[in-house]
DNA sequence: CTGCTCACG
DNA sequence: ACGTACGTGAGCAGA
């Protein structure tokens, strides 16, 4: 007979992550009686996996009794100072309790011992017994309990991305045993558990020491082998603490747990409690689950739909009560791909047809262009209806912009996905329908048609909640009256295209691709050897192997190549300069000369599309092609001279924000200092160097202080730190640290400001920005450093890009209603961040000089002034 | 399909 | 002691 399997999960440590793998989702976790699921939710999504994948014969869910155990008697400071567990996370684990037993496995726990004491002495009776165990846990320090027949799954991501250790993994990561592990706590200490260990030895020391002396008892045992240092005296005094650091971090494999082995078998689950129990706590897709069919996999529910003719398609214009709207295609680009089906319904019939002309009889046009519509994407609606000759004006609910400004880590392009988020089950995925890559095709009509029937459905059902939830975040003006608007002025800007002069960009090809050969041959005799310049392996072996130059930087996979390493190799071999040349004419040759020419449409135009619902901060984005990275320095920039206007004797008009984000920064943290300096309308780089560097008066700030303070300010709008901003501009840690120690001290409220955002973070779980647009940052709470420097960081700098993007989306809407009531021919085309672009008839252009500033400077209202910049010329090359 | 590199704000 | 700037998209290589 096979071994016995045996499962054993850390029940606290699984509970802590699964709460906060899904603390954005914490208002929609939540029951009717008001109480929190999301933590449960978690758990048993990852039991699910468990099970399925361990197939286990025996399974124990171990808990902590309480914060006092033997060791806090041993040590009165061992876990203190931790963050209180939250309530909302405290009162869901008697339910998870409650969960275990109605899916048929035991849990237990026992008073002054931890839930690492039951695994560790439940997993050492079951290897005596010639079990096989796995544990799960979030704590690494449980893979000191890994044998031969025992393996520690850690979570990595969440709770269902695990990494295991088995002994050899454990050599592999750390290159010690898992017996080690107590020893390298015992002497790095655990700030999390608030145990000491050795002062100023870390895991890397610590490893070291144990590599070369085994254990700390022999370490001690031979002291006097290692050399007078200050590490050495470390050792000697902090010996104390090493030896109760390492009990501390000692899992017991013999403590009087009273759960035996025989009492573990995996019951499977207990149907009516676990009905019971799910119905209690709102969970309808484990429910769905549960009913035996594959209910929760593919919507079952029957849908009615009614598929319209030419003449019956006139009965939409009785629909009363919302309305849903939607032309369906089958690629992302809607400017290429064509609209193969529609419907339009409400809560009693959904109307549907292949036939898309059908919408531009009259009997419809002119209702669905004045209909309130709601619809999933509103800007592909509008391109897509655009392309049938249809102008809708009146698409009031987009169901894709609701749940981003709700949570722009739901970004998924997928209604059925978005829905099932909301908890809206009835709707599968567009992929699972239209399929996906080279099966993808429209299926037959009664699927198709269901499909859309679903989708309605599912739209009508979810507006009512998003739109309570955007009120209850304070967000329905941020949805109404600056998403929803923007959708249809970006349509229009995609629409307009710009025009891209062909012959003059391939014949700027033609010289790179001239250039290029010539760099090729000469790289290659240089080298010795030929090879592919495009490939970082092949370049790596070549300078690093072949030539021997020395390795300044490793990536995962290799040798870094990147230019900054290659700056540095630049006196050491002629060569270097050369692959620096071809590299940089190489990447506006693919991506802007061919890559360009490749998106050109019919029109002669370029076609963006600007992703709405994408960035993390609120900006926008732009794909196929991306226009918001076009080369602006350098060599470049030539590539500009292809972007013109539509029509002769017009002209390429742009204006942009000055240090918008500055600005952004100088008005919500209120830093009288910084403000000042805007409103006298100071050169703020220059500004910031007399500050940092103590100067009297501007004459003295010299064109190198004013790049490394200008350095200083991207970084503090980044969430500075003295690391990033030592390498940024190549000085030492020490002085980067003294400039911002200086920063801070000159512009205190922005400090503040940087220190508010990090607690709000904390409190809230989320900032917001002046529009509130809010972003969830869960791993703020991290018991990763790098996962919480990088939340909190993010937490400084969102509120900052996220407010200067809600500003130029103020101005856009307020610049497309300028244009159209002044009765310009003008049209904006592109925006990039800080700066919109316009094509114009040169005499419009007076006009525009005046106007567009106007509206980008008074799009808010903040403590100091917006300042906007304007230029223009026959091309976008001039235009700046 | 991922990693590297490099273009923009 | 840790290992780091914030937000994006595209092309290419090499599995």
């Amino acid at each position: 007979m096979a071994a016995t399997k045996l499962l054993l999960i850390d029940g606290n440590s699984v509970t802590f992550r699964a709460f906060f793998a899904l603390y954005s989702q914490l208002d929609r976790f939540t029951n009717g009686a008001g109480l929190h699921t999301n933590a449960i939710y978690g758990f048993n999504n990852m039991l699910d996996v468990l099970l399925k994948n361990e197939q286990p014969d025996a399974v124990l869910v171990a808990f902590d009794a309480g914060s006092k155990t033997f060791r806090t008697k041993e040590y009165a400071d061992y876990k203190d100072g931790r963050a209180k567990t939250p309530s909302e996370l405290l009162e869901q684990i008697p339910y998870i309790k409650q969960l275990l037993e109605a899916r048929g496995i035991k849990h237990y726990e026992l008073p002054d011992y931890e839930a690492d004491d039951i695994i560790g002495t439940t997993a050492a009776r079951a290897d005596a017994a010639g079990w096989t165990t796995t544990i799960v846990t979030g704590d690494r320090d449980l893979t000191q309990l890994t044998t031969d027949s025992t393996t520690v799954q850690v979570t990595v991501k969440g709770v269902n991305e695990l990494e295991a250790y088995t002994p050899a993994h454990v050599k592999e990561k750390l290159g010690i045993t898992p017996d080690q592990i107590v020893d390298l706590k015992g002497l790095m200490g655990d700030t999390s558990d608030n145990y000491p260990g050795v002062t100023k030895i870390g895991e890397k020391t610590a490893l070291k020491l144990l590599q070369q002396f085994g254990t700390i008892d022999n370490l001690y045992a031979n002291l006097d082998d290692l050399k007078a240092s200050k590490m050495k005296e470390n050792l000697i005094n902090d010996k104390a603490n090493a030896l109760m650091s390492r009990e501390l971090a000692r899992i017991l494999r013999d403590a009087p747990v009273t759960v035996q082995l025989d009492e573990l078998d995996y019951m499977g689950d207990q149907i009516d409690a676990l009905r019971a129990l799910y119905t209690e706590l709102e969970m309808r897709s484990f429910l769905a689950k549960l009913g035996g069919s594959s209910a929760a996999d593919k919507p079952q529910t029957p849908v009615e739909y009614t598929v319209v003719d030419d003449q019956s398609i006139a009965d939409v214009v009785k629909l009363t009560g919302p309305v849903t709207f939607e032309l369906e295609m089958l690629g992302d680009n809607y400017h290429t791909s064509e609209a193969f089906g529609f419907f339009i319904g409400n809560a009693n019939v959904t109307y549907v047809s292949t036939d898309v002309s059908l919408l531009t009889l009259p009997a419809v046009k002119d209702w669905l262009e004045a209909q309130a519509l709601c619809v999933f994407d509103s800007k592909r609606n509008y391109v897509a209806a655009t392309h049938l000759g249809l102008t809708l004006t009146n698409i009031d609910f987009d169901v894709l912009l609701a749940s981003y400004l709700l949570n722009p880590d739901d970004n998924s392009n997928d209604l059925g996905k978005i829905a099932s988020e909301h908890d809206y089950f009835d709707l599968p995925m567009d992929e699972d329908v239209y399929g996906k890559g080279a099966k993808r095709s429209v299926p037959e009509d009664d699927v198709l048609f269901s499909h859309f029937a679903r989708k309605s459905a599912a739209m009508l059902a979810l507006q009512p909640h998003l739109l309570e939830d955007l009120k209850s975040q304070d967000q329905a003006d941020l949805f109404t009256n600056m998403e929803m608007p923007l959708a249809r002025v970006l349509a229009k800007m995609e629409i307009a295209g710009i025009t891209l002069d062909q012959p003059t960009l391939k014949k700027m090809g033609g010289e790179f691709e001239q250039t290029m050969k010539v760099l090729e041959e000469k790289i290659f005799a240089e080298a010795g050897v030929k090879f592919n310049l495009n490939s970082p392996k092949q370049l790596g072996e070549i300078l690093f192997e072949k030539l021997n130059l020395p390795v300044i930087k490793k990536t995962k996979t290799g040798y870094s190549t990147s230019v900054d390493v290659l700056e540095q190799l630049k006196s050491a071999s002629p060569i270097i300069q050369d692959i620096l040349d071809y590299r940089t004419i190489s990447k506006i040759q693919s991506t802007y000369v061919t890559g360009l020419l490749k998106a050109v449409l019919p029109d002669g135009k370029i076609h963006t599309r600007y992703l709405q619902t994408l960035t993390q901060t609120g900006r926008l984005s732009s794909v196929d092609p991306n226009m918001q990275n076009i080369p602006a320095r350098d060599e470049g920039k030539q590539v500009r001279y292809a972007f013109v206007p539509s029509h002769p004797d017009w002209q390429i008009f742009s204006s942009d924000y000055s240090q918008i984000e500055l600005r952004v920064l100088a008005h919500i943290s209120g830093d009288p200092n910084m403000q000042e300096a805007f409103r006298e309308d100071r050169d703020i780089h220059a500004n910031t160097a007399m500050n940092i560097f103590n100067l009297d008066s501007p004459d003295q700030v010299t064109p190198d202080m004013r790049r490394q303070a200008k350095a200083t300010n991207f970084g503090i709008v980044y969430g500075i730190s003295d690391y990033g901003l030592s390498q940024n501009i190549g000085i030492t840690r020490a002085q980067a640290k003294a400039f911002i120690d200086g920063y801070f001290a000159q512009y205190p409220l922005v400090k503040t400001y940087m220190d508010n955002m990090v607690k709000q973070a904390r409190e809230n779980g989320y900032v917001e920005t002046l529009f509130h647009r809010r972003r969830y940052l869960p791993q703020i709470h991290s018991r990763n450093f790098n996962l919480r420097q990088f939340a909190e960081r993010t937490a400084m700098n969102t509120p900052i890009q996220g407010s200067a993007a809600d500003i130029i989306k103020v101005a856009m809407i307020r610049m497309d209603k300028a244009l159209a009531d002044a009765g310009l021919q003008a049209k904006m085309l592109l925006q990039v961040h800080d700066e919109l672009i316009f094509e114009a008839p040169t005499s419009e252009l007076e006009t525009l000089s005046s106007l567009v500033p106007k509206i980008m400077d008074s799009a808010v209202d903040l403590a100091i002034p917006l300042k906007v910049e304007s230029h223009f010329g026959p091309t976008w090359f001039d235009a700046k």
